[in-house]
DNA sequence: TGTACATCAGTGAACGCGCGTTCACTGATGTAC
DNA sequence: TGTACATCAGTGAACGCGCGTTCACTGATGTAC
């Protein structure tokens, strides 16, 4: 069975793909190559046709989830007023729904404390993704300069992140909520002036679409 | 060989202090029993007489690394002036020290993610643990009503925990420092008046014994 | 245009290895007499 | 006090299993003639 020039780039963006979904539902080394492979609908010794190894696709799997993010918030902020995208950035962020769907959210949160342990390879690989996120979320704040946007982009970001690990630590009750509130506060009080629609349930992926 | 009363829990006790420093240095599945018990001096076929299964350790080696942490912030705090003490935490955990050695240090960053991804049990003992950290944290506030104490609280940890997380994931150079510097900066506008001494290099463990 | 051959993405069995767990055994020390 | 026995923390071999990786093979389709 011998595929046209375009197969093999499909095939391998779709175990991409679905690898980036399971491996943030799982953790970096909650799956394995087999189970990657059947969620592409493929066996696994066709694997190493695709990749070096495990940890390349690993690499390859944590690049796309991460620029997927970045074009999401991206994509987000442009149909915003600008002195609010900041803002609606984190009240999409910080919101039940990305708290309990992992696999579709941001691999920051779900990886990064993983990668921190993973090879030099693999966590700089992540570093650069991180990066050009945080220079992202800075353009969202041209009334600051450079320095100081850069600044403000990295302690939203660790607001964020560390507000949603914390939340889903503590699951789905109440103290849950009550930490995504408090983290909303917080990121939204030192982003940008609080939306006239702050306090109302947030609004994730009714302006743009969700993130498959 | 049988031993005196005491010894048993003494062993016990030695395997969980040993393994919390490597399960936060390696993760929650980053190295094996017979390492574990390597680490504390024994062999691995001894492992069942202090634990029901793996998981059972791991549970009690968070426990006892989140106490651990949330004994020594609140001794940090009882030699701190009032106004000061959430900087002075903040400042003692985003240091370039505390992020070069998360095997003494928060169980949190090193190990929440994972444990939002293992067995009910084992999130829910940590949720446990991290919500009396958060109430010691709001004990720390005191000029603040319990329930603006206790969201303060929230958002502080969630900051400094994100921030160290990215702190992580960007190494130990320039990126990694400028990370550090605001999510510090953040954590102190939010958390109390900057200190007179805010901007100096921090002074991780000289009035506090190391952590060990 | 038609035919023979080459290609190579994908298959499924097999590999070596490390893991969590089990188990028969050891032997120093506590206890019963 | 002295002696025989019981205890049980710890040892090290063995188990079953799942993992990442390798490999001989397949067969539909592209290519050479």
């Amino acid at each position: 069975m011998r595929y046209s020039k375009e197969h093999k780039l499909e095939t391998h963006a779709r175990i991409v793909k679905k690898a980036s979904v399971r491996l943030r539902e799982k953790g970096a080394h909650g799956i394995g190559v087999a189970d990657l492979m059947k969620e592409a609908g493929l066996t696994h010794g066709g694997f190493y046709a695709h990749f070096d190894s495990r940890e390349a696709l690993v690499i390859e799997a944590f690049a796309y989830a991460m620029d997927r993010s970045t074009e999401r918030w991206r994509k987000l902020a442009e149909v915003t007023p600008p002195k609010d995208r900041m803002a609606t950035i984190v009240e999409n962020y910080l919101t039940p729904l990305h708290r309990d769907d992992p696999g579709h959210g941001c691999a920051i949160t779900a990886l990064g404390a993983e990668v921190s342990r993973e090879s030099p390879k693999t966590r700089k690989a992540f570093a650069a993704k991180l990066e050009q996120m945080v220079d992202m979320l800075a353009e969202q704040i041209p009334e600051l300069p450079r320095k100081a946007a850069r600044k403000q982009a990295m302690a939203a970001t660790a607001t964020m992140v560390g507000t949603l690990m914390l939340a889903r630590i503590a699951g789905s009750g109440q103290l849950s909520d009550e930490i995504l509130d408090a983290g909303r506060e917080a990121a939204l009080g030192r982003a940008a002036q609080p939306r006239s629609a702050a306090k109302k349930a947030p609004v994730r992926g009714a302006s743009i679409p969700a993130r498959r």
